[in-house]
DNA sequence: ATAATAAGTATGATTTTCATAGTGTCTTGC
DNA sequence: GCAAGACACTATGAAAATCATACTTATTAT
């Protein structure tokens, strides 16, 4: 009579800290999607609360949860730009701003391996040292060199800017107060 | 009396499949730890169940689960190294194999910014078209060019092989039926 | 005064993940 | 030939994470 099957006791955050492993540090910070989609906004330029919870699609709690964990693991700095209303606003720190390499990285395989054909891509990422555009890969056509990320400039395509403004109006529409809403005689 | 924090209806998988962000993309289908472990190790050349399983951590459940899904969603073939005992063996697609950016990325991450001083790098990466060593952004230090992932091999370090070993005795330890256990009068 | 904006918190239901245990099939040692 | 083990899972109930929905607090705009 085997009792094969037994898991071996999990990982805890101790054991994870002593691992070699690099992966298991990473994704110990950034192993979840909400996380990389916040990260991917706050590269983005969008730093409100408002404006990641429309374009990540992350519920209130989760946004605030996941904001706090990233500010104590030191990717993520908060500042406030308001002091009357206290409001703050959030921004990637350098330790955070060095995920842009796998942020480029899961761009290009989602665009390559995942997005169905035909759909546009989201951004162009262009040599800031020549100015000519990148492919995928980040070759640059005029230099024939592989970029380096610290090289790269993107810019978002007007079609994806229309998807941003989109769910930026979507929220803001659901975030209205009953009262403001028209009535809907099914509700 | 307002009603400010109304969560927009969250993204559905159809809502998914047509956004525009390729991360939306990339993270819908590889956006937790336990894939990216996952996808690691088929990397390492691991593609057994009971080494993913020691090396990743994972539960028996949780690995069977996202094996299948990583199978579904065409990372991840299995195929039959065993007739008698019918038994699989995980690998990459090549779908699945195009994640290796992502986890080189994750990887030089990991090792500047997350993993404590004086931890040794897990592995040392090379250029293959003249072999010698790349640092940490994947700059050959002879040809003194940024080289892409296709051309790099890597070689995983003494202290992370036996740091692996441990994993895997430690997991067979615990997968011993109880009656080969050496008693413990503690239990 | 009333309503709206911004950045959250509170709560109960649902879903995921976990720990632990158990299966089915074949091989190996005695 | 028969018990014990290896391997790749499946089953189940408990614990944790996430969800939808509602509410709060503070300030400004009308």
């Amino acid at each position: 009579m085997s009792m094969a099957g037994a898991t071996g006791p999990h990982m805890s955050k101790r054991d994870e800290d002593l691992s070699l492993c690099p992966i298991v540090h990473s994704t110990g910070l950034v192993g979840d999607r909400w996380s990389i989609l916040i990260v991917r906004e706050l590269l983005m330029g969008q730093g409100r609360f408002q404006d990641l919870q429309a374009q990540t699609g992350a519920t209130s709690q989760l946004l605030s949860a996941r904001l706090k964990r990233l500010e104590l693991d030191g990717l993520v700095e908060r500042h406030a730009y308001s002091q009357k209303p206290i409001r703050y606003e959030y921004q990637l720190s350098a330790k955070g701003f060095h995920l842009l390499p796998v942020i480029l990285a899961l761009r290009t395989w989602g665009e390559r391996w995942v997005k169905p054909h035909g759909v546009p891509q989201a951004v162009r990422m262009f040599h800031a040292v020549c100015g000519s555009e990148l492919d995928l890969d980040g070759n640059c056509q005029s230099c024939g060199l592989l970029a380096a990320w610290t090289e790269m400039t993107g810019k978002p395509s007007e079609a994806w800017l229309t998807e941003r403004r989109a769910l930026a109006v979507a929220f803001a529409e659901n975030v209205k107060p009953l009262a403001s809403r028209p009535k809907d005689p099914d509700q």
